[in-house]
DNA sequence: AAGTGATTTCAATCATTTCTGAAATTGTCG
DNA sequence: CGACAATTTCAGAAATGATTGAAATCACTT
């Protein structure tokens, strides 16, 4: 409902601020989600963006030292979801995102499992086995034994045993769902529609 | 394979020291996805313990201080991951956490969809709003409108609107996946074993 | 309504993470 | 090989986030 014409100018002005608002909102989500904000906003810039910028740009777009952008970009690559770029006759790198939002989050969510999820698997793994030989099952039983402990120590394990088998769901379903490209989006149209979810429950 | 006898004190505390593994493991995690370290370790705790434990439990097996254990507990009652109890005879209030792995992870995912997406989802509709009626679509166009700038604004309409509908789609799954009990583990069941994920693909 | 113990709050402090900028390194070209 | 631009590294500075502890508040009880 605006009646001021517009000078290209104007647009051009529009266009970055708004650019700007995606960036900062994305930032903000990363952050609460244990990914460093510049990072996240660098991925945030050079997805919104859609073309190949280089350190200089990203550095002057987002105020940040050329160490810090420097450090982001490397860990955006790590991750893979960034790939480098060359211009003919010009000597600096240049970045671009990946332009499938799926493809970026796989990319994420696999590089999370792989750090996050996989040395809490193994830390479970070992507690698990320490525990069951310090403290053998039901099957035999030390003269010493307190029936109260015992217990206890039963209920641990069972514990221990749901979180385990919780996480192995949890990775197993990541692994499909990161494996072959397109399928995110695919299982989750599944996931939709599927009468598991829409049917059956008594859902109010 | 050990053969020295253990009395009933060695096992008890092989079993703490178990829990602290267990605990320690957990907040590391918890700290990785941007949940304090000392509110996944009280989770861990009253997990792994299975009991109703007091303020005073919890500061002592946990080296932290009152305030911090009160603070601690009153985020994980909001996120509603554990609940009050009451010994009778007793002043004090207890906590426990719920026992069941996927109700404990529904409960997280919810609280932090709530808190993280949903604003990015905002955000997002308000940039995307506000760019629309700066900037009107294909349909009408001022007569100062310049070919590539009118490009770059539709480009980045166009990724705009996939990172929404991106969301959205998370959201709606997440709502879905959240909102009866029990779900989670059948979802989970139905897609490790959907031919959507064992079938079709050329997985290598 | 005064006393008592439990609980919460919050300014100050401490710890951790992130960022900077200058120096070191790498790679390219003549 | 030198010269020079681009990039990386990293020690310390700055920012952010977590923790403490003591005082204030709350909720019972007598």
């Amino acid at each position: 409902m605006r009646e001021a014409p517009q000078s290209p100018e104007d647009q051009k002005r529009a266009l970055l601020e708004a650019q700007d608002g995606f960036i900062a909102a994305f930032g903000q989500m990363g952050s609460a989600w244990g990914i460093s904000r510049t990072m996240a906003e660098v991925q945030a810039l050079l997805y919104i963006t859609g073309e190949p910028l280089c350190t200089d740009d990203i550095m002057e777009r987002l105020r940040i030292s050329r160490g810090n952008a420097s450090m982001s970009l490397r860990a955006l690559l790590d991750w893979g979801v960034i790939s480098r770029a060359h211009k003919r006759g010009d000597r600096k790198e240049y970045f671009q995102a990946d332009q499938d939002v799926w493809d970026m989050f796989r990319a994420i969510l696999r590089e999370r499992m792989k750090r996050e999820v996989d040395p809490l698997l193994a830390s479970l793994h070992e507690i698990r086995d320490k525990t069951n030989s310090d403290l053998p099952g039901k099957g035999k039983r030390s003269r010493d034994d307190d029936p109260e402990l015992r217990q206890k120590v039963d209920e641990h394990n069972t514990r221990l045993d749901s979180m385990l088998r919780f996480f192995e769901t949890v990775e197993a379903l990541s692994q499909k769902f990161v494996s072959p490209a397109g399928r995110g989006l695919k299982i989750a149209a599944t996931l939709l529609t599927s009468p598991l979810l829409t049917g059956g429950g008594r859902e109010r």
